[in-house]
DNA sequence: ACAGTTGGAGAGTAGCACTATCCAATATTG
DNA sequence: CAATATTGGATAGTGCTACTCTCCAACTGT
């Protein structure tokens, strides 16, 4: 398969093949001579997670970097593959943020070993954030979303499939990424269903 | 209030606070001469919302153009100020995408009346870009993160608070996008939180 | 033999979100 | 009241990202 067939395969425009290639987020295929290479089934599936990553996942492509870097480096870090997905994740919080708050909050769930994760200085800064425009969660609403995102943590961790480690660790951190659009999607849509059916008169 | 007063208060650059004035997303102060003007409260209010929905929410300039546009159209847009904020909300789903498998998943779980919503794109697309690495949802899976999204929904749509319908819309429309990062943020660290006390040894 | 394609590299482009500079008019201060 | 500082407003420039275009010699298929 050369690089043209590539493009083609996954409706991906040659010129940004070229490009992904160039920046080391698609391996290089095998040359056969100064002006041909041959790409095969895993070039092809490496290609579609990048652009899956970047079309619904919204990662910007430093950050698909760090993260195939974490797929990548398999066993070793397979059991924080998951902080080091986070980690490689964006919007980082706005500098400056702490996590004390955000903490407080976590404990009080029960939850623990989430000590270096940026997702608590995310956690932290949407707080602040809705107390700036007055719109912060009272602990009743923040405790059902936290219930809500207990529950399909827990499908995600309980779901990882046995077999290569390799395999396993793509599935959690890609699945980090993928689900939470549908996640959102799927509350979108909730809300609107509910509210049309909720109140049909405005 | 005069203007660098206004951004000392929020903590925004002065640069950017004129920026934001040219191009709309913060209402003009009232002009007490040639080179003064007024600003009071509601331009605090405002300007802390536009850096919340940039910050947090991650939107783009244009997309909070929109949603402001949705939370300031008041009353007549009440019932559909929800679509209205979908539609501005980004990401759009990639263009050809289509519906129909979205729709047919969201009749399944008896959702309605959510025709004209683009969350409907993004829910495809989500589900094709899976498909597309091997990574799609079981039914069971969809179906957890479906009665999450709706217990998450149902929490946004009963905390409406009563009160001036300017204010309902906007609580309605800035909370569709500030709790998402919530919800994700939340999803996160629970994750990690399982990972820690399932999976001690890796 | 020769038109067409390929891989690779460099420079160029478009969009976004600021940011810096400038200016004349107006405030403030001594 | 004179000197200095600040203001609102406009214009142009910056830095970043993610491509996209152009070129070219080496090779392929016919």
């Amino acid at each position: 398969m050369r690089i043209s067939e590539l493009a083609r395969e996954t409706g991906v425009p040659l010129a940004t093949v070229k490009y992904y290639l160039r920046e080391g987020l698609v391996p290089a295929g095998r040359a056969t001579s100064a002006t041909q290479a041959e790409y095969d089934v895993t070039h092809v599936r490496r290609l579609r997670l990048v652009r899956a990553l970047v079309e619904i996942g919204g990662l910007p492509l430093a950050a698909v970097r760090d993260v195939l870097a974490a797929v990548d480096a398999g066993p070793d870090l397979s059991m924080t593959a998951i902080g080091t997905a986070h980690a490689a994740l964006p919007p980082a919080p706005p500098p400056g943020t702490g996590t004390e708050r955000a903490l407080a909050v976590v404990e009080s769930f029960g939850w623990s070993g989430a000590g270096q994760t940026n997702a608590l200085g995310r956690l932290q800064a949407a707080l602040e954030a809705m107390d700036a425009v007055g719109l912060a969660p009272d602990p009743e609403r923040l405790r059902t979303y936290a219930d809500a995102a207990l529950t399909v943590a827990a499908a995600d961790v309980s779901d990882v499939p046995a077999g290569p480690v390799a395999d396993v660790v793509e599935y959690i951190v890609v699945g980090t990424v993928l689900y939470e659009p549908l996640l959102l999607a799927l509350r979108r849509i909730a809300q609107q269903h509910l509210f049309v059916t909720r109140r049909p008169g405005g």
